[in-house]
DNA sequence: TTACTTTGCGTATTATAAACGCAATACAGT
DNA sequence: ACTGTATTGCGTTTATAATACGCAAAGTAA
C-alpha cells in the first residue's frame, strides 16, 4: 500500500460525507461527536464522517457512518449542504457533503469505538475540528426551519409519546416557549396524531394521553397541499 | 497533455458545479440551457456547469459558469443540492454541486458561445442530458419554497417594477392566482417596498405606482424575527 | 358609443392565532 | 393530615390576519 494507483488528467478533490447526528433526551437536543485521535485537530471533536467510496452515493456514505457509530440502519438522514472551502482540510483538498440524522436515543447502541464517541447538549459543544462549527451552525438552522413545516420531530421521540414530551421537543429545537393549551389544541387539530391506546380504566386527571405520529394521515394531507406551520 | 499527472492512493470522483439559471420575461419563468455538441448526450440540453478547479469553491465555480454564459457577475447564486448517483455520468464518477441563479433577463448578454445557449419556458423544456431533469425538478421546488419566505423574487425583476409585475412573478413561480387587491395590501403591509418615484403630475387612474425592493428595511425586519409568508 | 380592462383604495366577513380560566388530581414538604 | 405546587384535560374570550368582494376613475378595443 501507499502507492498512488488512481491517476487523473486533472486534479480531483477528495469527497467525504459527514453526519450531524441529533438526539433528544427529553430536555435538550444533543449531538454525537467523536474525539479525534490523530492530527490534524488531534483532541478536537468532529462529526462522524468519512471518504465516499467510488461506488456509493453521498447518502449511502452518510448512512454507513451513522450505522458504524450508532448501530442504526433506518434513521432519517438528509443532506443539507456541501462545504467546499479550499482550505477546510490542511492535508489535501477535501469537500464534504454534510447530512443530518435524527435518531431515537433509546435505540442507539454504542458504536465500534464507543469510547471516543460522546453525546453533547447544544449549549455544551466542545471545540470542533475543521470547519465543523460552521457545519453544526447550518445543521441546526436547517433543523429549525424544517421542523416548522415537516413532521420530523417524531423521529427524535419514542414511537409513543405524550403531548408534553412533544412540546418539550419543539421548544428545545426552536428555543421558544409555547402555551401548553394552545400547543395541545393546534397539534390535535392538525390531524396527524392518533391516540396510542385507549385511556386505561384507572386513569386519573394526571395520567397523560399517549399519542403516536400517523404517517398515513400526514401523507394524505400533504397531497392536498397541507403544510405545518410553527 | 493527455498525461495522468494527478495521482491518489484512493479513487477520487470528479466534482462539478452546475447552475440552473432562472429568468422572468413578465409572463413565465425561463431557464437557460446549452445544447451539448459532443457525446455523451450529444444534442440534448444541459445546464451550464463544469469541473471545479482545485483552488475554487463550488460557489465560485458556479459563478464562473454563470458569468461565462450571461456576462453577469453579481447575480444571486445559491447551492441547493449535491447529486452523487454513481451512474449519473457514463464517462467517470462525477458528483455535481447544483446551484440556482436568479438573473434579470434585461441584463443578460450573450455568452461566449451564445449560439448554443437558449432560454426555455418551464412548460417547454426539451429533453435534458445526464440527471438534469431531476436537478431541474429540485431547483424549481427550492425556488418555490424559498420565495414563500425570502424576498428573492426581486432578483428576477427590473430594479423598478409595478405591483402587477410582482404579482405575475409570484403567480408564475407558485403556479397559483392571487386576488389582486389582497396581494397589493399584503405586499405593502410587509414594509419592504418603497415607491420608486413620486407619482407624476400627469398620472391618471391607470398609471401604476412603481416600486423598488428596500433591502435595508428587510434586513431590519429580518433581525427582529420577521419572515415572509406566502 | 359600448363593453371591457386596469388602476388605486377601500370594507365586510371569516378563519386563525394568542391569551387565559378552571376543576380534578397527584406529589413533595412540613 | 394538611398545604402549596405541579400536571393534565378541556374549554372560552379576544386579538390578529386572511379572504372575499365593492367601487369609481380612466384608459383601450370594437
Amino acid at each position: 500500500m501507499g502507492e498512488l494507483n488512481f491517476c487523473y488528467k486533472y486534479p480531483h478533490p477528495a469527497v467525504t460525507a459527514d453526519c450531524v447526528i441529533f438526539g433528544f433526551d427529553g430536555v435538550s437536543i444533543k449531538v454525537l461527536l467523536i474525539q479525534r485521535g490523530v492530527e490534524p485537530y488531534k483532541g478536537k471533536w468532529a462529526f462522524p464522517g468519512g471518504f465516499m467510496k467510488i461506488d456509493e452515493t453521498a447518502l449511502e456514505c452518510a448512512r454507513r457512518e451513522l450505522e458504524e457509530e450508532t448501530g442504526l440502519k433506518n434513521a432519517s438522514v438528509e443532506q443539507f449542504y456541501t462545504f467546499s472551502d479550499v482550505e477546510r482540510d490542511p492535508r489535501e483538498r477535501v469537500i464534504t457533503v454534510a447530512h443530518y440524522a435524527l435518531v431515537r436515543l433509546s435505540e442507539v447502541k454504542g458504536g465500534d469505538d464507543a469510547a471516543l464517541a460522546q453525546w453533547f447538549a447544544m449549549n455544551q459543544i466542545p471545540p470542533l475540528a475543521f470547519d465543523h462549527e460552521s457545519i453544526l451552525r447550518m445543521a441546526v438552522n436547517c433543523l429549525k426551519e424544517r421542523i416548522c413545516f415537516e413532521p420530523i420531530g417524531f423521529e427524535l421521540l419514542p414511537e409513543v409519546f405524550t403531548m408534553t414530551e412533544l412540546q418539550n421537543l419543539y421548544e428545545a429545537i426552536l428555543e421558544v416557549k409555547f402555551d401548553r393549551r394552545n400547543f395541545y389544541n393546534k397539534m390535535l387539530k392538525l390531524g396527524i396524531l392518533s391516540e396510542a391506546e385507549p385511556r386505561p380504566a384507572n386513569a386519573t386527571s394526571r395520567t397523560p394521553c399517549r399519542y403516536r405520529f400517523n404517517g398515513e394521515k400526514y401523507a394524505e394531507l400533504k397531497q392536498k397541499g397541507f403544510r405545518l406551520e410553527f
